[in-house]
DNA sequence: ATCTTGGGAGAATGGTATTCTCCCACGAGT
DNA sequence: ACTCGTGGGAGAATACCATTCTCCCAAGAT
C-alpha cells in the first residue's frame, strides 16, 4: 500500500509504457511462433515437429522460444486452445441458428465429430490427436482448453432443458461434458482402417444416435 | 515339396525339439520382462519407465530385450493386452451372471469404468493411460488389444438385443464399441481435480445413465 | 579339442528438448 | 559522440532415452 502511494503516477505510467511495449513485442513474437508451428503442422500433416523447426521457420532463436513458452507443450496447448476456440465459435454459430434445441445439438455433434476426425488434410486436422497426448501430462490445461467448446454444448443443452427436451434426471452441463468428450474421442478412435469383420469407421450420425438416445429401450433401475 | 520329403522325420523332430526349447526359453524371458515392467509401473504409479529400468530389474540385457520385443511399444502393448484381457474376463464373469441383459450391461459398464480410472493405487491402474498414447502410433494393435473387452460388451449387447431390449435401429456390435470406448475415455478424462465450478468427477452411474439412455427425451428426425 | 553361436555387458549413436555461454547491436544516459 | 547495460540472436553444451553395435565368453555341437 505505502509503496503504491509512494510511487507517483508518472512512474507507474512510465513503467506501464515500457511494459506495454514489451508486451506488444512479446505478443508479436508469440504469434510468429504459433504461425510457424501451424504452417509446419499443415505441411507435414502431423504434430510431431521439433522445436528447432519452429524456431528456424519463424526466423527467431531457441532462446527466444523458451523465453516465451515454458516448453514445447505450452506451444501445443496454445495451438490446441486456439483451434478449439475457433471451432467452438463456428459450431455455436451453426447450432444456435436452429430453432429446435435438439436439432441444434445434432448439428453441434455432427460438426464436432467431423472436425475431430484425424484427417490429415483439413485445416483443423490433428488438433485432437495431441489432445489425448496432453490430457495425461497436463490435464488441467487441457480441461481449460476444452472450456469454450464445453460452453457451447452446455448452452445448447440448457436450451434443450429449458424446452423440456432432456431426460429429467440429467444435469445439463455434465451431459454436455460427456457428449463433447465422447464425440471427440469416438472420432479419434474411429479413424483406423477396419481390419476385417465390420469395417469399423463410425459415422457422425451413429454417434449422434448413441449420444442422444443411448442404447437401452427401457430404463434400468 | 521335394525338400519336405527329402527331410526325414528325425530331422523335423530334431528341429522341432530345438525350436521348442528356444520357444520355451523365449517365453520365460518375455515373461520376466513383463513382470519387471509390471512391478515398476506399480511402484512408481506411472507408465513412463525407461527400457533400461526394465532390463536392470529383470536381470537381463538390453540386447536380449530388443531380441524379444520390437521396441518399448511392444512391451507396453503386451502389458496393455494382458491387463485388458484379464479385466474383460472378470467383467464377463460378473455381467453374464445377471439374468437381465441390461442389468448385466450396467454391471459391465460400472466395472469397466472403475478399472479405467487412472487411480495410482490399484493393480489395474494406468493401463488405460497409455492406451491413448499408443492409439495414435499403433492404432491397429490397440484395436486388437481392445478386442476381448469389445467381445464381452458385444455379447451382452447381443443378449439384450435378443431380448428386445435395444433401440431397434442399433447394430449391437457398434453400440458395444461406442459404449466401451466412451466409458474408458470418460473414466480417463474425469480423473482430474475439478478446478472450481462443478467439481467435475463423473461417477460410474452417471456414465451408465448416459450410455444407456442418452440425453434426449424424444427422437430427433 | 576346436568350432559355433546365443546372449551378457555396456559403449556408441541418434534424435530431441532444454539450458547455457558468448557476444553484439542498440538505445539511454553523460 | 562515447560509454554502458541489456535484450536477444546463434548455436554449442547438456540431459535423456530409445535403439544399435561391438566385444567377448561360455556351453553345446562336431
Amino acid at each position: 500500500m505505502s509503496t503504491l502511494s509512494e510511487e507517483p503516477a508518472w512512474k507507474q505510467r512510465a513503467v506501464e509504457r515500457s511494459t506495454k511495449a514489451a508486451r506488444l513485442r512479446a505478443e508479436r513474437k508469440v504469434q510468429q511462433f504459433l504461425e510457424a508451428a501451424q504452417e509446419i503442422i499443415l505441411e507435414k500433416g502431423s504434430t510431431d515437429f521439433t522445436v528447432q523447426e519452429v524456431v528456424d521457420r519463424s526466423r527467431q532463436s531457441l532462446r527466444s522460444f523458451y523465453q516465451h513458452f515454458g516448453g514445447k507443450h505450452e506451444l501445443l496447448l496454445a495451438l490446441f486452445e486456439n483451434a478449439l476456440r475457433r471451432s467452438a465459435d463456428e459450431i455455436r454459430a451453426a447450432a444456435s441458428a436452429e430453432p429446435d434445441p435438439l436439432v441444434g445439438l445434432r448439428v453441434a455433434v455432427r460438426m464436432l465429430f467431423e472436425t475431430s476426425l484425424p484427417d490429415p488434410s483439413t485445416q483443423h486436422p490433428l488438433f485432437t490427436d495431441f489432445a489425448t497426448q496432453l490430457l495425461m501430462s497436463y490435464p488441467t490445461e487441457v480441461r481449460s482448453a476444452h472450456e469454450p467448446m464445453l460452453a457451447v454444448f452446455a448452452e445448447m443443452m440448457a436450451r434443450a432443458d429449458a424446452a423440456g427436451q432432456l431426460r429429467s434426471a440429467l444435469r445439463p452441463r455434465r451431459a454436455a461434458a460427456m457428449v463433447m468428450q465422447s464425440v471427440m474421442f469416438l472420432a479419434q478412435s474411429t479413424a483406423v482402417a477396419g481390419e476385417g469383420e465390420s469395417a469399423h469407421p463410425l459415422t457422425a450420425d451413429e454417434v449422434w444416435e448413441f449420444c442422444a438416445g443411448g442404447f437401452a429401450l427401457r430404463d434400468v433401475a
